[in-house]
DNA sequence: ATGTTTTATGCAAACGTTTGCGGTTTCGGT
DNA sequence: ACCGAAACCGCAAACGTTTGCATAAAACAT
């Protein structure tokens, strides 16, 4: 970059004034005479003159910079997320700056560090699967800056959490299945480690209680990778067993789909055989055959509900900060052909 | 924000040094004497220094940061795109901000501004759909900014550009489907405005060329919005007219596969009486059923390479830029069952 | 001893803004 | 004429770094 970018300075010098002069017209301050805001404004736009954010950021401690970290970047719900959040973060005149862990706390770790060096004035996040300790996360809000889960949380940090109520969704897909008069519901789960696969593991156990089903630890398989392959065969096992299940309620979509790959290639048809429901509503779900029922997560409201959280946050002048919000959205179960007998 | 964090002022305060030291010692300049290099290291990470990376920015005039402009992150192909970007970036030390448009040229405009205003020192951007003129681009790289494209690019603004190979891609799987045996194929084309388009549009015709079958304008259909619903409301027209086709190439999956659905709705069966393969290879091709044919592109290995260049672009200290670079990316046509007789 | 180089450090300006404070000038009121 | 208050503007410091230059002390060579 060589070519000079036009400064306040410029400004100053070719009108004879002062700098300060220019910084106050150029916002309309009231000390400012209207001729020379007029000469100031005409000669800015004259030579398109745009603030250094970088300069102001400097000046005025804050960046109006927000940062985000996620898993992967690669994957429907999270773009949703991010999307929501370039929506009132644009709206808000922030900007967003993106960085994936990868799955890998260590990477997370040296994101919030560069996150922290551009001095974002906060930021949101989804945990890595691998995390073990959120120490990190606690030394960024030590050190004052704004924090916001969602979705994935670290339950023991205090901040700001929007997170879907996955045993919500998961009791209302299983009562579902249930109520269309299924009797041997098996569970697709998925890592154990992870907050949300055992809200949606007890949702899917809270159905069955309520309505007097035992609960079959065979019939709860989990799933660690996520592959549509590792569902697949997984199903193909439960449906080889003594005990084969008439329906499946799934972790996730993509467990699903290899669910019905499974129960397709055993010769059976979804739903009269097997029913299933799957878990995030992505964007294939609709469209493969059978049309797979599936809960909805609301990916953009999180992000947008994040963000309007930490602005808030962001925006709190007292040194003491705003209690912690704990979002619990509604997810929205899907019926499609899947699971309707 | 309260909590203070501790500068260089702060450790040279401590030490009893000056700032100008405590740089030095911080980054190994030869100058330091080893005794107070270790006396500043120590303290600094006992302190848990971290640079200010806006000082920083503002002092070197340059910021570590490129900036992306997308129509929607909400797709595919795109989050693909940002995760090759984020790769390579990441691993040369630069951030990224994100920012969308929306399909939106005047929301476009916007965030090229504020991407200049935060001293990016290069974007990387793929154009919106109904831009009617490149200006905004032009200026950017008018005031010394490096700017590169991906796959929708602006002709006329001279920089670097990776794109697919649409011809060749659109051609390939055309001739495929000539070499299937199909006789009557006919396109579901996007929107005229993009050179995408017009490309893929290319290839199909240069296909019928080759086997000499004639180009009938009546197999010529535009689908503008880009939604599966248009599509087959359009192949429902087609399959109804004078000269129904037996295969299908669509712009992009998701016409595809509104062409699918109406084919199974008139009762015909792919791929034996119409056959279809579409461009994108979006997640769900492979998944629906038939699972659909179509034309991979690269996205991840796109961003990875408009950031390669991009980089490069930014290290030029010369004051003339770099020649301009037009790197075309080979597609993969991936054929499955909905285009094998 | 003197002169010369080396070694280690500090000064101050700069990056482009913002803003508290003080200083002129102008003007209306008496 | 004089005073007080507006009205308008500039000085300078500050945000946290980096860096050219000067300088002081120490080491070395004569």
């Amino acid at each position: 970059m060589k070519s000079s970018q036009v400064t306040i300075k410029d400004i100053a010098k070719a009108l004879n004034i002062s700098a300060s002069t220019v910084s106050r017209a150029l916002k309309d301050h009231p000390d400012i005479s209207p001729d020379t805001k007029k000469a100031v404004m005409d000669l800015a736009d004259e030579l398109n003159y745009q603030p250094n954010s970088i300069a102001q950021s400097l000046r005025k401690r804050h960046t109006n910079t927000i940062g985000v970290v996620i898993p992967e970047i690669e994957h429907f719900f999270f773009s949703a997320v991010i999307s929501g959040i370039e929506d009132v973060a644009y709206k808000a005149g922030y900007n967003i700056i993106i960085t994936q862990s990868n799955e890998s706390s260590e990477r997370e770790k040296q994101n919030l560090q560069t996150l922290f060096n551009t001095r974002v004035d906060g930021v949101i996040a989804s945990v890595a699967r691998d995390n073990v300790n959120y120490n990190h996360y606690q030394n960024l809000v030590d050190k004052g800056i704004a924090l916001a889960f969602f979705d994935r949380v670290a339950d023991e940090v205090d901040t700001h959490k929007v997170v879907v109520d996955d045993e919500f969704g998961a009791h209302e897909a299983t009562v579902h299945l249930i109520t269309e008069g299924y009797k041997r519901i098996a569970h697709l789960a998925g890592p154990a480690n992870l907050t949300i696969s055992l809200n949606r593991m007890n949702g899917y156990k809270r159905a069955l209680n309520e309505y007097g089903i035992p609960i079959k630890d065979e019939h709860i398989c989990i799933c660690g990778e996520g592959t549509f392959e590792e569902a697949e065969t997984i199903t193909t096992q439960l449906l080889n067993s003594t005990s084969p299940p008439d329906a499946l309620f799934a972790n996730n979509d993509m467990a699903a789909y290899g669910a019905m790959k499974a129960i397709k290639k055993k010769g059976l048809s979804i739903p009269e055989d097997v029913a299933i429901v799957g878990f995030s509503n992505w964007r294939f779900a609709s469209l493969i055959e059978p049309a797979l029922s599936s809960v909805a997560q609301p990916g953009f409201e999180m992000g947008q509900e994040a963000t309007r959280l930490l602005i808030a946050e962001i925006n709190n002048q007292s040194d003491t900060p705003l209690p912690s919000e704990n979002r619990i959205l509604k997810t929205n179960l899907l019926v499609r052909e899947s699971s309707k007998k």
